[in-house]
DNA sequence: CGCTATCATCGTTAGATGGCGATGATAATG
DNA sequence: CATTATCATCGCCATCTAACGATGATAGCG
């Protein structure tokens, strides 16, 4: 392995890190749930998660570097939706799964039309 | 929803973001990848990663906790291993797809049987 | 029984982070 | 233009965390 590729492990290292750091918050999990309802206002993710405004938005750019959701601006509102990505779909359906095996699981409602959920 | 099943849901947030956190970090990343050759002491895994070996007990520590990883005692040593879990590689093998969308992608050389390596 | 090797734990420190209120920017409304 | 609604950003604070050195615990060795 030269050195190069080594950076370059580093570099991805990094990045993996990155995408699991956004994801290592209940909040910004239930956002990401909440969002599979389709697309929705600030405001509205607000009072669902019943917190500070500012707080959300922090959420929301959070998952935005990461390009996990997108934005879609129309008029004052700001219009939040769940970036399209199989990979994200099987990671949290696994993560469910692995924090399933203990308690009774809670059934998050993704949509993976391939296994029925066998837990 | 009755108020029970919403209690249970932020405990299963709770575990998917305790999980999520075990994995948001280069180093125990680094960690999973290098167990990936088999049980290692952690002396090995201190020369392999260049830290103190207080710092790479305690990420060791960290996921032991999440069970990602198994101690088997051998002597003065305590030889560490991954536990066996498709889900975990599943989510890595994604993960590893979604860093590498972007860069020159490093082969994260893991086990999967099925999929091979479509990016 | 000393002595060394290996590892876990403790205490500390610098930096990151989630939460909030306040402020600024922008767009619809009158 | 003035006002209001919606959202992003800033500053602040309490908490957490990754890193380290030091210390303690345990097992092999002479």
């Amino acid at each position: 392995m030269s050195v190069d590729d080594a950076v370059d492990q580093v570099t991805q290292l990094k990045k993996m890190a990155a995408l699991f750091h956004a994801l290592a918050d209940p909040t910004r999990l239930l956002i990401l749930e909440h969002l599979l309802t389709g697309e929705h206002k600030v405001k509205e993710l607000t009072e669902h998660l019943g917190l500070a405004q500012s707080t959300v938005s922090a959420h929301l750019a959070c998952l935005r570097e990461i390009d996990l959701v997108s934005v879609r601006t129309q008029g004052r509102a700001s219009l939040y939706s769940r970036t399209e990505s199989p990979q994200l779909s099987l990671i949290l359906a696994q993560a469910v799964e692995l924090a399933s095996v203990t308690g009774s699981e809670h059934h998050w409602h993704e949509e993976h039309p391939n296994q029925p959920e066998e837990v």
